[in-house]
RNA sequence: GGGAGUAUAGCUCAGUUGGUAGAGCGCCUGCCUUACAAGCAGGUGGUCGUAGGUUCGAGUCCUACUGCUCCCACCA
């Protein structure tokens, strides 16, 4: 018999060691077993833990339980992303440091130890949800397996002539004083000013104004721009403006992206203020001037304001700029300035030598995956596309930083020749490790490339990361495209392009057939609960401690794909309610199953009912899980659990107590379909309550099915039923609810007799069959049939 | 400015191929019914954002508009 009351903390511990003891969910297919391969998101190493995690983990996980009860081998593999900047910039927080101040090996030792601390949170996050992932065999972004992959990546899109090496704009992060990807930008509306400023006309005692927002490039100023059209800027077109204060002249040129009516009209370009300016660069073939280093200090072509941040030198500028009378006015505005998402400092543009991986020239065949893939929900489409159609920048992948994958690659001091290493022999670290042949010119020195790789250059492997655990090197491939790629709306442009990119140019095919995109979990005010803010009262533990991991689930399960959800505690109790009625339903009908070996027998057109109720919604509850409808699935697994607990179970409730009434044959007939629905119901609920389902199956059923696990069983398999009995029944449970009616209405208990019911209808035969089933429901004492549309009279209640 | 999502009961939301508006919570009225009072039965509550259109029939499809949210662009 199974305990009155559930006990969710130990039931749950104890199938969670035991899973892990059996090694339930290893991947282990067999031959010719349909293969379901998700390549999990590792989460990123940098901070606390949220119950947005939770959210889209268990999404994952509602999946990859249900393709395991479809039949397919589940491959449901899990890392850690535990290199690069966003570990970096945690551990420089959290010790109060600047990795540019410390000793490069010793930083890179902090950052392993620290993301080595925050990885066990995650493992036991992970396995007190009750995932099913494989937590025991996982990969991490830093190992030198990893960089191996890594570097291997590098070298072989470099062979191919995806990846370039040049001097070119970046955009720039002072802050962290890194070049940063386009998708690694933020934009924030600022503060600013809008400084109109005097430009002489060279020779002259008039004037241009020019209009900025950002005074402290005018010692990078290389020239200004009127549009060809502007009639009242005309006269200045090839005569040179004499920059205020520093002195020096540019030339005035034309461009038709300067705005008349913006402004005077009339602007000037540094090289550089913005990615206009970079635009202009190119075009007009313009000098570049840097007027601050890599930290965001003022160089020496600033003059007197050399040594200043930017920041500082602007107002001083300004100040300046009053003092000799060149500062018109000033007006005060808000704008959207472009800010590095990991820090918030604003983005600069600076020319930097650096590792591309070109994807402007291939910007049609990305477009054409974000065609093919398909997108749950559809409309996440649209967002990569656009993202592809917009992009402006081919990605930067060095950084200027430490913990990351190196770049197998030299420079010859001799011939500046770019030396790589040979693919045999990764991982390498160019900083200890040597080229092992003189160059071609015959030096045999060589400057490291100090660089490393932007964390996205790795995580955009995870398809051959997580594939390399369990098919080693060279096989990986067989197993691309996978099946899923799950992940939040804000990775579509990052860790999805990415990934699509490098799966495209090292295999020439789509990583994954499918992609389920989550919603984020918002807390009360609508804003984003980030891991990095941690803006959220109740961590992920204290829910599963408080709820169980199975309520938990349920919570997760029945959020709506793509969708951002405020996170509310509302779901919780319905969550708490419904393994309540679980776990007493399973009571009840387990109590009259001691043992009860099921056998065929000849049904009672109720109970056929119930089985064909069930046949029904078990088919469509595939049909919608396998289009990743996870939530609507679950809704109408619920509808059809509380009717079979409120209307089937209490309708032969009878029948199982008093088989002196009924029959014995009766009794099986309601003992066979109890039996069949509540095993089959149990399976369709293991995906979202995984713990409670085995703890019931375990005691009654496994042992029938000869099953180690409900986790290793199918979905049951009945055949398809005659779907128009199930009008039929539904006229009995119209009955019961007229009759449930009066004595409400009545003020009675349900046990109040009615003395009769006058029954019409067309199924005669199926409402009189269960004619002793009725009786005992509604305690009747007569019952009277007719011919003719269905209508139910309930008689009058009797007194007692 | 470009793209997308969303608007349904007091609240949170579901609504599949167009076919009589749903659930939970809340509120109200009852009921200790040999699984469950952490329960059960019943009830109250909605011109489905606005205006048109297609259709025998529209919450659902089309057009326009409005509010809210998100992504992209916007730094002179």
């Amino acid at each position: 018999m199974l305990e009155k009351r559930y006990d969710f903390l130990a039931v749950e511990q104890k199938w969670q060691d035991y899973w892990n003891e059996q090694k339930i969910f290893k991947f282990a297919p067999k031959k010719n077993q349909k293969v379901y391969s998700i390549d999990t998101p590792p989460p990123t190493v940098n901070g606390k833990i949220h119950v947005g995690h939770l959210s889209s983990y268990t999404h994952i996980e509602i999946m990859a339980r249900h393709k395991r009860m479809m039949g397919e081998a589940v491959y449901f593999p899990f890392g850690y992303d535990d290199n690069g900047l966003p570990t970096e910039r945690y551990v420089e927080k959290k010790n109060k440091i600047k990795a540019y101040e410390m000793q490069r090996h010793e930083f890179i030792e902090l950052c392993l130890k620290e993301a080595h601390e925050l990885e066990k949170d995650f493992y036991k996050l992970y396995k007190t949800g009750g995932f099913s992932c494989e937590l025991d065999n996982t990969y991490s972004s830093i190992s030198q397996n990893t960089q191996k992959i890594s570097q291997k990546s590098f070298l072989d899109l470099l062979e191919k002539g995806y990846i370039y090496h040049a001097e070119s704009p970046v955009l720039w992060c002072t802050e962290c004083r890194t070049a940063v990807a386009q998708s690694e930008l933020d934009t924030q509306e600022l503060e600013s000013v809008f400084n109109h400023i005097k430009f002489y006309i060279e020779g002259s005692k008039k004037f241009a104004t020019v209009a900025t927002t950002r005074p402290e490039m005018l010692p990078a100023c290389v020239c200004v721009f009127v549009n060809p059209n502007d009639k009242k800027n005309a006269h200045l077109v090839g005569k040179n403006l004499v920059v205020p204060h520093f002195g020096f002249s540019v030339p005035v040129l034309t461009d038709d992206l300067v705005q008349i009516d913006k402004g005077s009209g009339i602007v000037m370009c540094c090289t550089f203020g913005d990615n206009v300016d970079k635009e202009w660069q190119r075009k007009h073939n313009l000098p570049i001037k840097e007027c601050f280093n890599n930290g965001g200090i003022m160089t020496a072509l600033a003059g007197e304001f050399k040594g200043m941040h930017i920041s500082k030198a602007r107002g001083a500028i300004i100040a300046r700029l009053k003092e000799e009378d060149l500062l018109i006015k000033q007006e005060p505005i808000i704008h959207a300035v472009a800010t590095h998402e990991r820090c918030g400092t604003p983005i600069e543009i600076a020319v930097k030598k650096q590792w591309f991986i070109d994807v402007l020239t291939h910007k049609k065949q990305i477009y054409q995956a974000g065609l093919d893939l398909n997108w749950y929900p559809e409309s996440m489409r649209a967002r990569f596309l656009n993202w592809v159609e917009n992009l402006q920048w081919n990605w930067c992948i060095s950084r200027q930083r430490f913990f990351g994958v190196s770049f197998p690659v030299w420079f010859c001091e001799g011939c500046g020749k770019v030396i790589t290493a040979k693919k045999e022999d990764l991982p390498i670290n160019p900083l200890i490790d040597k080229p092992k042949t003189a160059c071609a010119c015959g030096s045999k020195n060589f400057t490291p490339e100090y660089d490393v790789m932007d964390t996205w250059a790795t995580s955009s492997l995870t398809p051959q990361l997580s594939l390399d655990l369990i098919t080693g090197e060279g096989l990986s491939d067989t197993m691309i495209p996978m099946s899923l790629r799950p992940n939040a709306h804000d990775n579509i442009r990052v860790w999805d392009f990415y990934t699509v990119v490098k799966s495209l140019y090292h295999f020439g095919k789509l990583p994954w057939t499918d992609l389920m995109i989550s919603g984020f979990i918002t807390s009360g005010d609508g804003g984003k609960l980030g891991k990095s803010k941690g803006n959220t009262d109740l961590t992920p533990q204290e829910v599963i401690s408080k709820y169980s991991a199975d309520v938990t689930r349920y919570w997760a399960g029945g959020l709506s794909l793509g969708r951002d959800t405020c996170f509310a505690l509302d779901a919780f109790d319905n969550g708490k309610k419904l393994l309540n009625k679980i776990w007493n339903a399973s009571r009840f009908v387990l109590s009259f199953l001691e043992g009860y070996k099921p056998r065929a027998v000849k049904l009672m057109p109720i109970d056929e009912w119930l089985i064909a109720k069930f046949e029904k919604l078990q088919s469509k509850f595939i049909e919608f899980m396998d289009r990743y409808d996870i939530a609507l699935a679950l809704n109408e697994l619920e509808k059809f659990f509380w009717d079979f607990c409120d209307n089937y179970i209490e309708i032969v409730k009878d029948r199982l107590y008093k088989p002196e009434i009924h029959g014995e044959k009766e009794k099986e007939s309601a003992q066979f379909s109890a039996y069949t629905v509540l095993n089959g119901l149990l399976k369709l609920f293991s995906p979202f309550m995984p713990h409670i389902t085995e703890e019931v199956y375990m005691h009654a059923f496994a042992q029938d099915e000869n099953a180690k696990s409900l986790h290793m069983s199918l979905y049951a398999n009945i055949k398809k039923q005659d779907y128009s009995i199930i009008e039929k029944g539904n006229e009995l449970v119209a009955i019961v609810q007229e009759i449930r009616k009066k004595k409400s209405l009545a003020q009675v208990s349900m046990k109040a007799k009615i003395a009769s019911v006058a029954i019409k209808s067309n199924n005669l035969d199926f409402i009189k069959s269960a004619e002793k089933d009725l009786i005992a429901v509604g305690s009747i004492e007569a019952i009277t049939y007719e011919k003719g549309e269905f209508f139910a009279e309930i008689g009058e209640i009797v007194k007692e």
